[in-house]
DNA sequence: GGATAAGAAACGCAACCGTTCACTAACAAG
DNA sequence: CTTGTTAGTGAACGGTTGCGTTTCTTATCC
């Protein structure tokens, strides 16, 4: 019975414009050349899930909102809904997308050069776009707290575990008191480095990092 | 003509229950005999405040309503709007509240336990409901900017000076090297403390700040 | 040329905002 | 003790927003 209705209120806007051949219906001129291609597939996949990131790094996951996705990504409701059941797992999508990539363990020979190298790589992903969503994502009340576990063990713990190899390596050399290899001193610098980009916003700066690796770690690193 | 119609539909609900004497349409039977009386003034006002806090802290801003605030406070809307005008003003309202007070810098004779002092302090009011509630406060991206910023200086700029004037001290007394008594070394056992907070979650340990001071600061504070 | 999927625009539904109203408890003045 | 004033309670209201769905038209691929 509803769906009549429905048919009925259409059928009445159809005639405002459709006396005759329905062809003659598209108002649309092409008013912008350079989305004029319909995407389709993964082409499409992807500009909707860097829409959804760009609105989180942007406003939050507070006002993410699927109207806003689909706006954002040129594009319909209905092909948002055709990949993800529910926002959620457009989310999840997302930031599972947004991930830093795991890189080679830096070696320069000294613990400084290596520690301002790791601190560097993970400037680089605190100031990216996929970044600021990630925080968004992690910071945010709403958002399953398992969840959010399963990030943190994924991106932190590896990094971590980089960084306190590169102490040992410094102990080795004798460059690093031995007692300083430890879970701990391994956290000082990300610590700093969130610090800031909580304190004062992004992008923290690099020359940040080289203050604080040379003023604050290297003496607490010395033997 | 609208009111009309609506005490209209009252006077239907009314005929209901009130044939004869309206004392007699209390329905109510108490079955709370806590709240049973009603409360006024400052004591309603603080139950707001304090039901507003309660939310923040345990389910975040996103999805801080008016109606849950009125249900959690025991109270109903008009009551909460008498007072404030919108959501934000109550949340700002009630962040205010939340704010932990200033109290005198420790003088203990030494560098370590003035430090391990004044952390302490900051772990109280990080593991506190109101800590909490800031913590969503000022990590949530629909909060005004420049609220977080004005918050962060009433809160965080105070102590950082009490932190430099707890080194201060200490490098007088010769226990501190002199070039350690900066703002990027004061912000290392805060920075520590949030970002165990932000990793593993409340309660931050009192044994982790004893090892942070312990195993971090003073190794990077010894002349 | 036909199958498939994108685009666009509605729809029903639910939650929530801010407002309003009638009723009632608390309190103060006489 | 009675009376008048103030303010809390509880329930609606209109309006807005967003979710997830549906339908129709149209572009793209095979």
């Amino acid at each position: 019975m509803a769906k009549a209705l429905r048919a009925a209120v259409r059928g009445i806007k159809a005639k405002h414009n459709a006396s005759g051949n329905p062809r003659l219906a598209q108002p649309a001129p092409d008013d912008d050349a350079l989305v004029s291609h319909r995407r389709r597939g993964q082409d499409l996949e992807t500009a909707i899930l860097d829409a959804t990131l760009d609105l989180v790094a942007t406003s939050g996951i507070g006002s993410l909102t699927m109207e806003g996705v689909a706006a954002a990504a040129h594009t319909g409701k209905a092909s948002v809904y055709r990949r993800w059941p529910s926002k959620e797992d457009l989310l999840v999508d997302a930031m599972t997308h947004a991930l830093p990539p795991l890189t080679d363990p830096p070696d320069t020979g000294s613990v400084r050069d290596d520690v301002l190298a790791l601190l560097r790589l993970m400037l680089e992903a605190v100031n990216s776009r996929s970044g600021c969503a990630l925080q968004a994502f992690m910071f945010d009340n709403s958002v399953d707290k398992a969840l959010i576990q399963t990030v943190k063990k994924r991106v932190m713990e590896p990094r971590q575990q980089t960084l306190i190899d590169a102490l040992a390596k410094g102990r080795d050399r004798g460059e690093v008191r031995a007692d300083a290899v430890n879970l701990r001193t391994a956290e000082v610098g990300p610590a700093l480095i969130v610090h800031q980009y909580l304190m004062q916003g992004p992008p923290v700066p690099d020359a940040y990092v080289v203050q604080l690796v040379d003023n604050v770690l290297m003496p607490l690193l010395r033997p």
